[in-house]
DNA sequence: AGGTTGTTTTGACTCTGTCAAAAGAGGGGG
DNA sequence: CCCCCTCTTTTGACAGAGTCAAAACAACCT
């Protein structure tokens, strides 16, 4: 086991022990990964834990991240036509902005602040479970830079 | 070309005319597919539009539902998980709820009427174009089924 | 420390969609 | 009515993202 300082904000063997999943060092490092840095998708996770665990392979990034959203601590998102991409943040019913250029992700709020926290006017016999907003716009980068897609988006 | 019956609602010919696109029987099909079933992916249109046309290819239903859709005659959606649908529905804004078992869709119509129909509370610098509501719930075919997924979704 | 069980590696494979070149068809001009 | 230019369609290879599965390996309970 390699010891990480990148535990400041989350404490990923806390997170890893309470769900029950063995502590790793990938699964850790993935964590700090997105800890530094949201809405990742698998190549920037692995670009990220490549640093500490350079053997480390793009399947047991997509492992671990797909353990950790079962877990409930990552949530996957998945903006029309982009590969998926991880956050931490979750149990708040936040949305996301897209850049329509770039790719570039942030996050939004609740529009009304409970979730689901939209209703449907009408549900088609459907049981609701959740509401999910994906606004789409051009991000500050793109709006300076209309020439080349904004850098921060890969 | 082939006379086509299934022009009941849509007038294909004219859409197209009208889209500065050429008329060809694939694309008159694809328009008729997509009225008969709304929210089909490109498998599905294949299928339809075979019966009339059996030597359709795959990458044909692929330029069209691109041509229609870049033509504003078509519009794509993308639930996460999901290959792309297609409906003709355009224009209006409305959203989706998506069976999370089965992946049937329906229509919900725009949560408060205009487009886009949400504002963010926070835009972080993006400029906003459109606001996409996708939700998620149990279709009731599948409330019913509770073992196997439903027919419709496939 | 030892063994069980869960992880990671490796590599093949599936699914969805794009690219590109050659063959074919739409439709405006003569 | 026919021709020809241009746009479509076919065909087949390819790219991107992700899954499946078996063998090697490591966490952690006792």
């Amino acid at each position: 086991m390699v010891s990480m300082e990148t535990t400041a904000t989350v404490e990923p063997i806390a997170l890893l022990r309470g769900a029950g999943l063995r502590v790793t060092d990938s699964r850790i490092a993935v964590i700090a990964a997105l800890a530094d840095h949201p809405h990742s998708g698998v190549d920037a996770v692995l670009t990220a834990v490549s640093m500490h665990l350079p053997h480390t392979s793009r399947q047991a990034v997509h492992n671990v991240l797909n353990d950790l959203t079962e877990a409930g601590i990552a949530r996957r998102i998945e903006p029309a036509g982009q590969p998926g991409l991880f956050e931490l943040r979750v149990g708040d019913n936040h949305h996301h902005i897209v850049c329509q250029r770039c790719g570039a992700v942030a996050d939004v709020d609740c529009v009304t602040g409970h979730a689901p926290c939209l209703t449907p006017s009408t549900t088609s016999g459907f049981d609701l479970t959740e509401a999910e907003v994906t606004f789409w716009g051009i991000c500050s980068a793109c709006k300076v830079t209309q020439a080349e897609p904004a850098a921060s988006a890969l």
